[in-house]
RNA sequence: GCGCUUGUAGCUCAGUGGAUAGAGCGUCUGGUUGCGGUCCAGAAGGUCGCAGGUCCGAUUCCUGCCAAGCGCACCA
């Protein structure tokens, strides 16, 4: 609807010789206003040809009164124009198909990613819902999307990691050795060292010194990942491909890439390492490709992997759910893929905050390093999937979410997406009872009260949202969405009897009421959420 | 010290260059036990961190300050 009134007005400009302006909103007025839509437009013209706001909405009044689908316009305050719609704008709201995305591009989506040196914890687990919601949403608009985890398998932290392990595992049969400098001395460490003696035995013990890091590194990287998997299961994402970052490098694509970014003199050397020329991007951090020693950093290798996902994979661009701290990161990606050759906006980063734990009102502080940190598995044992899925999105991505333990666990009853599902199952068992009445009755004339016009708007607004949310990223307007749908659903059934005498009035509602059951439907599987027919 | 992110009701958070800044939880009051009472209606509760600036108009944009979280490696 909103989008029909928008044509009106870019329509109604073109007839007064204005400009459109880009800062137009259309959007329901505050309650007390009692209008339908509510529009800046005059004053924006006004401003952009210095001309009275009022006189301006006068004129535009004028010309939208003539439209058979808007009954009334009135200008209040400074210049807002309030509209009144007619049922005909009401019946092509529900009449009209939604339009179809087309949207029809390959793009890989890349989330959680977490290091695989230890679980998944609850702040890196904020990736897995945003992450999924994102490829379902692209998915909705067309494309084909790809799921992809990226496994950090080797470098500096893969090797401290290992040989802390390592330290353990000797310990099991007796050995003592030091432990590494900057270890982890996490209990979850020790605990995997032991796992691996007692399931593989002591056959690392007789390899050379030298090997032995190697050894455990490909073994403790290899089951740390398969954990992580479980817990990715848990939380119901299932990913195309866990990519190794050693596959890069092995491949020799991160060489090719050194090659190419040299070749077109984006680096230089400096203290028997080669960096990312600085001019290469707008931050003036300089970035180092191949370290002293002459092995790769993940950078390099993260470029390479980039350059296979669009150049190989063919995928027209890739999104990236990062977590906090990665701002720079996509500037220097994109700054990368330019260095290469390839368009930057073909990156496309989305970078969430952390999520705090509270307990006992006291903030948890959550590195991996020192072991003091909840992990996802724990949170998941507490409380359901869908509860927890929908805690992660339904706030913005850049809020430092605080998650009071105690909290969500014992007012779940109260949770927001319970009282979602419940409307859902709620139509299910009113269209369930309604089998007996003719939902194809022609109920054209009927008009619709003002909780039905209320819920139209709303239904009318979802596909609006959802495109939204494909081109920002901003996953957590879904929830948002689909709570105001429940409560206006409800709303809705409370002032009006679905199965009412009047069968053409039953006939118009129990249709309203299963496109909010499809659309809640939808709203939900897009966030991974399950929506029961009876709870 | 530098950088990124944030600061809105008791708590957790939406939102916005414009009209009386919203929701959930919590507190209080009422209705509904008649298509599902996991519902509905209402009340109380705000210096939108502080101070300047731009603007007809700033909680929103800009600058400075304060506070919180996270980064600040030839780690990933």
């Amino acid at each position: 609807m909103i989008e029909t009134l928008e044509k009106y007005l870019r329509n109604v400009l073109q007839e007064l010789e204005h400009e459109y302006p880009s800062d137009v909103v259309v959007s329901e007025p505050p309650a007390h206003i009692g209008a339908d839509f509510a529009t800046n437009v005059a004053l924006q013209v006004a401003r952009a040809a210095s001309a009275n706001p009022r006189e301006v909405a006068e004129k535009v009044r004028e010309k939208l009164l003539a439209n058979a689908d808007i009954s009334n316009v009135e200008i209040a305050g400074p210049g807002f124009l309030n509209i009144v719609l007619a049922e005909s704008a009401y019946t092509n709201a529900l009449a009209n198909e939604q339009p179809s995305p087309k949207d029809n591009k390959k793009v890989t989506v890349e989330y959680i990613s977490a290091n695989p040196t230890g679980p998944l914890h609850i702040g890196n687990a904020r990736g897995g819902p945003m992450g999924e919601t994102i490829a379902r949403v692209l998915e909705k608009q067309g494309n084909k999307v790809h799921r992809d985890f990226y496994v950090n398998n080797v470098g500096g932290q893969a090797n401290v990691f290992a040989a802390s392990v390592l330290y353990h595992y000797k310990l099991h049969f007796g050995v003592e050795s030091t432990f590494p400098e900057k270890g982890y001395p996490a209990p979850y460490v020790q605990e995997l060292g032991e796992e691996i003696a007692t399931a593989e035995g002591d056959y690392i013990l007789h390899l050379p010194e030298a090997e032995q890091v190697e050894a455990m590194r490909k073994t403790a990287i290899d089951r740390q990942v398969a954990k992580i998997r479980g817990t990715v299961e848990r939380m119901g994402i299932h990913f195309d491909t866990w990519s190794n970052e050693s596959e890069l490098v092995e491949s020799g694509r991160s060489a090719a890439v050194l090659e190419l970014l040299q070749h077109n003199n984006a680096t230089f050397e400096k203290d028997g390492a080669v960096w990312l020329s600085a001019d290469m991007h707008d931050e003036d951090r300089e970035t180092v490709l191949v370290k002293s020693d002459g092995t790769t950093t993940y950078f390099l290798d993260d470029i390479a992997f980039y350059r296979m996902k669009l150049d190989e994979w063919g995928n027209e661009y890739g999104v990236c759910v990062l977590g906090p701290g990665h701002v720079d990161h996509i500037t220097r990606m994109k700054a990368g893929l330019r260095g290469i050759g390839l368009d930057p906006e073909r990156y496309r980063g989305s970078v969430y905050q952390h999520v705090q734990l509270k307990e006992n009102g006291e903030k948890k502080k959550m590195t991996k390093r020192e072991g003091t940190f909840v992990t996802a598995d724990q949170v998941l044992d507490e409380i359901p999937r869908d509860v927890f899925t929908w805690f992660m999105l339904s706030k913005a991505a850049e809020t430092h979410l605080d998650f009071d333990f105690q909290l969500a666990t014992d007012t779940s009853e109260k949770n927001p997406v319970y009282y979602v599902q419940y409307a859902h199952a709620r139509i299910c068992s009113v269209l369930a009872k309604a089998e007996g009445y003719d939902k194809n009755i022609t109920t054209a004339g009927l008009g619709f009260n003002p909780e039905e016009r209320s819920l139209i708007r709303h239904l009318a607004a979802f596909e609006r949202v959802i495109a939204d949310v494909a081109a920002t990223y901003r996953t957590h307007l879904i929830p948002a969405y689909v709570y105001e749908l429940a409560t206006r659903y409800h709303h809705f059934y409370a002032h009006n009897r679905v199965m009412s005498d009047d069968l053409t009035e039953a006939a118009q509602r129990l249709r309203l009421s299963a496109l909010t059951a499809a659309t809640i439907k939808e709203g939900l599987q897009l966030m991974n959420i399950v929506a029961q027919d009876r709870m």
